[in-house]
DNA sequence: CGATATATTGAACCGTCTCAAACTTCGTGG
DNA sequence: CCACGAAGTTTGAGACGGTTCAATATATCG
């Protein structure tokens, strides 16, 4: 659902850690940048809050990815990040990331191509929501998302997520995911998602 | 509608001239990542191409700006780009790009915050499409892109692929610009939309 | 064990898509 | 410079599908 992203291991030396209960705020949109964060342990959401659009999860971050890299780009958040799960989060302050990349190269490197790699991340998440239709919305991610051995696709959250992930409401989602299942193209358990049937690509089977 | 990315001027040294005419295509999906490019002069469209999804306009890219960045992250283009006038681009090649990056400090700086940037321009673009009622899309859509001092949004391309952009059909687009137009909510010229009153926010005047 | 959030299914409505047709603009080539 | 074709623009009508509102079941957590 995300790229992820992990900082060379040199850097971690400035790292600060902080604790984070459950439903606890890390950040907020329009809220200071201090830096970005490397999650330790735990998983938060990643969100976006608009009166119009209302709440849009961006995405999910569980242990060892790196969030809030926006803040590297603007003086503010842009999103938001909230604790699902008791978690640990690492704080590598903006100005001392930026001062270390003066200093490593190899850093650098990492970090463009990191970046880079979230910039085609979200460019195939739009995409995906250029796909009118339910189904085959559904149908792409999971190609998209499962493993390429098992065909099995792990939800790094609630169906509920994964419907705002997707661009849908969680009852359109819900009615999807059942067709499919009583269709046979997918199985589903507590956190995973089997597809049955490989892309046979048939034209909106609906 | 997209970032304007820069290269400091140092780095446009090794970069190669090309020049291309109308609906020459410059790189495909899944071409070899040569690298990325400036656009010199000219206008380029940016979009990604799928069977479900059909065409999606990610941008318009006009002089100054940087294109192909996700290149950096990966071996192949994830999106093409086609000439839409007769126009001259820069190729910086990745390897000279990555290399220079730890020689110049500075330009990392300068590609990490513009990467950032443009992640960040990415997830307003994503939030846009979260609105589920066409005109208060676009009223966000020219919130965002309005000038704030004439409130003057002007559209670098077609309405056309606009309506890509806002993932919208174009007939739905038209008609709703027009529906606004005839509300005396904005003004049309040529090549630009002009915002009458300003966001009073009233709640969904359909 | 109660409270709160998620999961699930139903029914109806509404807006956008789709298909269609005409008009305009623009660029190309004769 | 005009003719032509291609692409963009514009409006119409109808169908479909996802949203919305609603109700209930299930699960999770303190």
């Amino acid at each position: 659902m995300s790229v992820r992203s992990r900082l060379p291991s040199r850097i971690q030396a400035f790292g600060v850690e902080r604790t984070l209960r459950p439903n606890q705020v890390l950040f907020r949109m329009k809220g200071t940048a201090e830096g970005l964060f490397e999650v330790v342990s735990g998983k938060l959401r990643l969100l976006r809050r608009d009166a119009l659009a209302g709440e849009e999860t961006i995405s999910i971050a569980v242990a060892g990815d790196l969030i809030g890299q926006g803040s590297l780009g603007s003086d503010v958040y842009h999103c938001e990040a909230v604790a699902l799960t008791r978690s640990r989060v690492r704080l590598y302050r903006k100005a001392a990331v930026l001062a270390e990349v003066e200093r490593d190269p190899d850093l650098a490197r990492q970090l463009i191509t990191m970046l880079a790699a979230e910039v085609m991340s979200l460019r195939t998440c739009l995409q995906l929501r250029a796909i009118r239709n339910a189904r085959e919305r559904v149908r792409s991610f999971l190609k998209l998302s499962a493993d390429s051995e098992t065909l099995i696709v792990t939800l790094p959250g609630t169906v509920k997520d994964l419907a705002s992930y997707l661009g849908l409401t969680h009852e359109a989602l819900y009615r999807t995911l059942s067709a499919m299942v009583s269709d046979g193209e997918i199985r589903r358990s507590k956190n995973h998602i089997t597809i049955r049937e490989l892309a046979v690509d048939r034209k909106r089977t609906s």
